[in-house]
DNA sequence: TGAATTATTAGACTGCGTACATAAATTAGG
DNA sequence: CCTAATTTATGTACGCAGTCTAATAATTCA
């Protein structure tokens, strides 16, 4: 098992018994078999370790969208290679684990990192916010639903097609 | 003038002049002529020093929509209570102040806060993001246009008009 | 004026995140 | 197989954010 994958496993659980507020860096290291200072040469913060798959799946969007897909195709893509069982425990599991303010923070940086995607992949200006918040709230209803969900590029499409009237032809170019 | 506005100018220039990261809670505090501890009296965290203006707005919101107001009223209240002439720092000059990270976490907990006002108001529980991106894109591309600056009213109307046939019927009733 | 309430302050404490130096482990080449 | 180079893991010290508690000043009010 890769160790960010113990890290991942260690704080979760750890979360979930104590809370997030009440478990520190070095009971989560301690726990996954390795010392505070390697927690770091994984995660940067502590929020972080909440975030590893859906920050893999920001990364794996930049890339594609770094070799000339367009964002209809590179969403596509990431969103197919989602499993439909496992999803983030940040996203199902975030009440038990006492998470406050830190979710709202941490999530914060994550849908900033969608924005500047969104905005570099010739979605115009003034739609930006838009498309954020339909595919945001795509994601949010597709990652609250009981299993068996359905494929979350289904929901995408739906939910981007609700605003397809409103987006402007290059918008509309890259996401349809 | 009161406390905290006194914190607001002494940390903002301060964060002009070093940057956020390279000013410390105790530095605001001297500048701003009281001690450390007081400081906590007025903001609960660094970061909270920067939204004083956005916080207040929210409150307001909340107060309105506490009192039975739709949520069209409310906005378009609050909206108009808005100087066009001076615009929170935080939105126009983010970037001088070096705050990396701590900008998008800081708006997640104001953006989070927002989503939860939309979400009380009526909105149906599929429009929300929509809602939301739909506002908070007016918002910022007025807090980003130059001065003079139309009426924020007006842009928010305008920005909710183009997601209207989009949204269900209960949505609809709160927001026209 | 004196009491009660509120605002301010000092100081100690936990824990996050950083910096830097050191040591262990892995890989590569001869 | 051994050594050198590189990567990965660790120890330690530090600055600072945020919390807590207790004590002091300031303000309000009877």
């Amino acid at each position: 098992m890769s160790s960010v994958a113990a890290l991942e496993d260690a704080a979760m659980e750890l979360f979930l018994e104590q809370g997030y507020q009440n478990t520190s860096i070095d009971e989560i290291a301690r726990r996954a078999g390795i010392s505070r200072a390697t927690f770091f040469n994984y995660c940067d913060t502590k929020s972080d370790v909440l975030w590893v798959d859906v920050d893999r799946a920001l990364a794996s969007l930049e890339t594609l969208l770094g070799s000339a897909l367009s964002l209809r195709e590179a969403l596509h893509s990431v969103a197919s290679a989602q499993p439909r069982e496992r999803i983030p425990l940040v996203a199902s599991q975030s009440e038990a684990m006492g998470l406050g303010d830190e979710l709202a923070a941490s999530a914060g940086v994550r849908l900033d990192r969608l924005r500047l995607i969104i905005a570099g992949s010739g979605v115009e200006h003034q739609d930006v916010w838009l498309v954020l918040g339909a595919i945001v709230g795509a994601l949010v209803s597709w990652a609250r639903a009981p299993s068996p969900r359905e494929e979350l590029v289904g929901l995408l499409d739906e939910q981007l097609q609700r605003i397809r009237g409103a987006l402007g032809q290059h918008s509309v170019a890259t996401l349809f």
